[in-house]
DNA sequence: ATGATGTCCTGGGCGC
DNA sequence: TGCGCCCAGGACATCA
């Protein structure tokens, strides 16, 4: 479930049990995933007090005392189930680790492809380091139009490819770059550096947008058992065009039919006809 | 340096 | 029913 409203409504989930509880056991069944869980992480993690929780593109910030944080990404098919005290709880198949809290709660992270990640840093200085030291603007606070027209400046790719780039805006994937280019009425073929300010500053607006309503209805559940923590995201209902093609343009007037082709290796789903 | 491609891994869906 | 193939929300390493 992983872009930007997804990983957003996992955050929130965490968040709504863990901010201010300790963690009373930390329980690791696969240290694989893309990469391998670190071995002190449950030494660094027990007994220590979540004070706060952050989202920074895909990336969820759990932030504990003592100056631990823990950084956790669920990759292609990350899940996240929480467990109130009064639940019963049973392991499943690729549940790889579980956080038990001192009131008996529990966070349990289960990711059938393993291509997420779980590591430590460290409070205030995690931002500094590998992925976030570079990492483009997040979306919904301080991506404007004229920024978005800069770093296009110099990339000489489709703007489709350019927008999953995590250096040039945070939190995108290739459903919602798919949605927004749709709703911007622009091409994913274009040329990145071709966009005016002025269409840059719709697709800008139209990712907001996107983003925004997808986060209001709890993300997107796609394929089989896809839960947040506890409850069903329903923006996949809302596509425009992810997964849709032959399916009819639902632009107003448009008599468009949906596309598939492939871009870097990805599917890309527009319309050809008012996409332009 | 930048951009395109291959790779990690498991499961679901489809055609035969 | 079963098998093989293709595809999947991401990001990193590697090669040109």
């Amino acid at each position: 479930m992983p872009e930007l409203p997804e990983v957003e409504t996992a955050m929130r989930g965490i968040e709504r049990v863990l901010r201010g509880k300790s963690l009373s056991s930390v329980e690791i069944i696969r240290h694989d995933l893309r990469f391998a869980i670190p071995n002190n992480m449950i030494a660094l993690l027990t007994g220590k007090t979540c004070i706060e929780l952050k989202r920074r593109g895909k990336y969820i910030i759990l932030i504990f005392t003592d100056n631990v944080v823990a950084i956790l990404h669920l990759g292609m098919s990350g899940r996240i189930r929480i467990y109130d005290p009064t639940q019963s709880f049973e392991r499943k198949t690729h549940d790889h680790f579980i956080l038990t809290l001192n009131d008996q709660s529990r966070i349990v992270y289960h990711d059938p492809r393993r291509f997420g990640m779980f590591y430590l840093s460290r409070s205030p200085q995690w931002d500094e380091e590998k992925p976030f030291s570079t990492m483009g603007p997040e979306p919904l606070e301080n991506w404007h139009g004229a920024n978005l027209f800069k770093a296009l400046r110099k990339k000489k790719s489709p703007i489709k490819t350019v927008l999953l780039d995590q250096d040039v805006v945070s939190g995108l994937g290739n459903i919602y770059v798919c949605e927004a280019l749709f709703c911007a009425k622009i091409s994913p073929l274009r040329m990145a550096h071709d966009l005016s300010k002025k269409e840059c500053g719709v697709l800008v607006e139209c990712s907001q947008n996107v983003l925004i309503k997808a986060i209001e209805a709890g993300g997107s559940t796609l394929r089989d058992y896809q839960k947040t923590d506890g409850s069903l995201g329903y923006f996949q209902y809302q596509f425009s065009v992810y997964d849709k093609e032959d399916e009819p343009c639902p632009g107003k007037k448009c008599r468009g039919t949906i596309k598939r082709i492939v871009q870097a290796g990805r599917s890309t789903f527009y319309c050809p006809i008012c996409q332009k």
